[in-house]
DNA sequence: TCTACATTTCGCCAAACGACGAATCAAAGG
DNA sequence: CCTTTGATTCGTCGTTTGGCGAAATGTAGA
């Protein structure tokens, strides 16, 4: 239960679910998800860490950048059913479209 | 987005969990509610009225008491699909187990 | 109308949350 | 080795949450 509950929260913060909506696009390192959400990077690093707590993202360290993505086998049984349900809703959600489109102005060489 | 994280949010309390799961054995009404989770009824009724604001639950009054149950078809479309999902989930959960065989032995008319 | 009882609302408290900036850690490149 | 830069951790602040008890509300029945 209390892993459901965990899920359930980390999928409660508009926040992480533009981190996750975004993350449906591409991978991306943790700068670029700062500039899409105009959050301070401590803030997006933690809302981070929650989501991996809860086996919604996965990462992998390549260089100096941490690149997060959505994770595609979840230990957690509750989250490998939610992620396929989040990538068919909000898609047409004007704060989802809105980041989506600012992100196809970012790349990770020239912003960090 | 704002539905979605207000649905997963009302989904993110160990409590109001449990709520869901004794309702699924049938319709009770607050103070049966009461009874299982061992919490005051002021609480109670605040993580009801969660519920119901997030179309899990709905309600109708029969004397003097509140019937709660789980609703069948709510207007809000994410809790449209985590109902059925919850219905599978958590089914040998020991506070689900706990919980549902204090059900057995409680019954409105003596309760209450 | 008065009483009893189920439920809700209100006011309060402690704990958790989401945000920030400053300090720290880690890896690349001079 | 030192600097730069991406990311995390830590300490703080204001808000929200989840809990309670007391008071208010509503309904059934005496």
């Amino acid at each position: 239960m209390r892993t459901l509950s965990k899920t359930n929260k980390a999928l409660s913060d508009n926040n992480r679910l533009r981190i996750l909506k975004i993350l449906q696009v591409r991978p991306l390192c943790v700068c670029e998800i700062t500039a899409v959400l105009q959050l301070s990077p401590s803030t997006v690093s933690k809302h981070i860490s929650l989501l991996r707590e809860a086996n919604l993202i996965g990462d992998r360290k390549e260089g100096k950048w941490v690149i997060c993505h959505l994770e595609e086998a979840p230990n957690n049984h509750f989250a490998a059913t939610m992620l396929p349900l989040l990538a068919t809703w909000l898609e047409n959600d004007q704060q989802v479209l809105d980041d989506r489109s600012k992100l196809t102005s970012i790349n990770r060489l020239e912003l960090c």
